[in-house]
DNA sequence: CGATATTGCTAAAAGCTTTTAGCATATGTC
DNA sequence: GACATATGCTAAAAGCTTTTAGCAATATCG
């Protein structure tokens, strides 16, 4: 009864089984029947066909003559924390309430897989491409500019292209006036993690030093390793300090939720490293946020990221080299951060 | 000079450049020239048109005609969790190395979206279909066959579907074994998180209930919790356990990260609850990892169990209703656990 | 030299859909 | 009855590629 190889049911089937030309099958499955002056009737007769063999036009023909493929491409460098996850997911949601279907790629942070990855969404030719997290996005910006597909740089802000970004250097601040509430006039301190020369970093330490010159602390140098986003290279970080110096800063900043992994993972093999140490995140990890060290965390507005990027989508407008700045959510007193982690 | 709409460039185009045949255009681009009986110089100047113009052929029309999507598809509940980003990230290497580009769909574990987005995914063709975390994977098997796409579940074993799942039983007992091991003769046990009835769950329960039994524990009644997956719900069926009981067991196993994020957060409210308490996890998180608490954590195996999914799909021999079982990582006697996480 | 094989290429079909232009037929107007 | 208008539908092109079948010219062979 079951056929052994189950053969495509093309708009052809759908015709001929519902009695109708080719045009008008395609008019009715389009909800384009009334327009098109095709009979309520002959509309009912093709509804019934296409229920009855299971038609489901090739989404592939279908992009291939309208031009336009009903994808939408988000690159980050991978799903493995929070931050970028948060972004996965709201990104589908925006995406498919615009009737987009999402594609995600991760890149690892190696430039050449960053590059191979949004060649092969521009093949795919997505209609709206997101790009966070890479350390250096012209390239990528200009392939889009090259195929016409539009481009929208998350936290990269490049000259010709249109950017969404967390206040970097205001929540950094905020962060660390945090950190430093109460602090004795000696503590030293200290920023771990991220890139030298990367955006994001160097608006993050602006921010901080900011903030160190705000308490009055200019002539106490802090400790800056900015080892790259990578838990064992943080941990690595934290273990040559520790060697060298013989002691650790009394207030830390964290640049990223990867590098307090590596921060946790030093604190839990040298918990007597610590004794006193307050320490502060530019991210969140429901987890991290349950270890009992004396934490700040600060959650990014992943939504308010993501809404702008569609929201410029929407639009249409190009804004080459515009920038949006996006709040991060501060006002995290107390561990118990106001954010829900549905399942 | 730069061109004001930037209009696609076809083979049509390429072929008019190089002074050549459009086939014989296709022919360079796929590397079949030799085959084809094309010149090594009309193929050089073709490839030097085609790097001249930026050609890049049209995806969808190329898929089309050759009736394959080179798409490979995932379904998750979502990709807030080591074990699901773990899968999501396995598999896009696995896609990509098969020269596919994978789309991943993330369902929130609704029913509902779970269909809508195996519609969108089976609109769009893909070659191979990578079911995770899914109540009932059965209504997504039915469609997959309908439409002739190849689907394996993942944890999810159906009677007329392929299946990589864990061994969940195995891996349960074994962790409850070491749970036990020196545990108190009186002291009680319990189980959190999941859904009753769910495959893993029960398989898991299965484990759980045998290492009682081996250790003699029949009689002792564990309390089961099984509240499904959000963090919520277990922080709920723990405070209500507390309140009714009057206390927490002593022993207590958990089903799954998720459920696990529950438990940290009661935990940090709560400290004073715990005196005693030794937690095994049914999954890993490395920020989970360093709480200071006497856990054991078992990691699945995600790069095995997507592995498996590819080698059936690489083979093309349908093996409907078996199941390929993945041990998990088990001997993690110690919290530092030999799973790296680069970033 | 005639037949055959090889070389190097091209024309055109096919894949499935959407969409434009237009053809009959029926209805309405004076 | 002639003409315009509305109704209900269809034919065919177009979108871009791959792939099959085959053509013309040259080389090889007996």
């Amino acid at each position: 009864m079951a056929k052994s190889v189950a053969k495509r049911v093309t708009i052809r089937d759908l015709a001929r089984v519902a009695g109708t030309s080719i045009s008008a099958a395609s008019f009715v499955m389009n909800d384009s029947w009334e327009r098109h002056r095709i009979s309520a009737e002959t509309a009912q007769r093709v509804r019934r066909a296409a229920e009855e063999l299971g038609y489901r036009p090739n989404a592939r023909a279908r992009a291939l003559r309208q031009g336009r493929s009903s994808l939408a491409g988000l690159i980050v460098p991978h799903h493995r924390n929070r931050f970028f996850a948060g972004l996965a997911e709201h990104f589908e949601a925006g995406a498919r309430t615009r009737g987009l279907v999402p594609i995600i790629g991760s890149t690892q942070r190696d430039p050449l897989v960053e590059l191979r990855v949004a060649e092969t969404l521009v093949a795919q030719e997505v209609e709206f491409l997101v790009v966070a997290g890479v350390g250096d996005p012209s390239g990528i910006n200009r392939l889009c500019r090259e195929r016409g597909v539009r481009c929208v740089n998350v936290d990269l802000p490049g000259p010709d292209s249109f950017s969404v970004v967390t206040d970097n250097k205001g929540g950094a601040f905020e962060l660390t006036r945090r950190l430093l509430r109460d602090l004795p006039e000696d503590a030293t301190t200290g920023f771990l993690g991220g890139a030298p020369g990367e955006y994001a970093t160097e608006l993050r330490l602006e921010g901080f030093h900011a903030a160190l010159h705000e308490a009055g602390r200019d002539a106490a140098d802090p400790s800056v390793l900015c080892c790259g986003y990578a838990p064992r290279a943080a941990q690595a970080a934290l273990e040559t300090l520790h060697r060298e110096a013989g002691t650790l800063p009394r207030a830390l900043l964290v640049n990223s939720i990867t590098a307090f992994e590596g921060f946790a993972t030093y604190w839990r093999d040298h918990p007597d490293h610590f004794a006193g140490l307050r320490v502060a995140c530019f991210d969140w990890d429901p987890f991290a946020a349950c270890l009992p060290i004396d934490t700040i965390m600060l959650r990014q507005n992943v939504e308010g990221l993501i809404d702008r990027c569609f929201e410029w989508f929407d639009v249409g407008v190009d804004r080459a080299g515009e920038i949006v700045m996006v709040p991060p959510q501060l006002a995290i007193e107390d561990p118990a951060i106001p954010t829900t982690t549905e399942e």
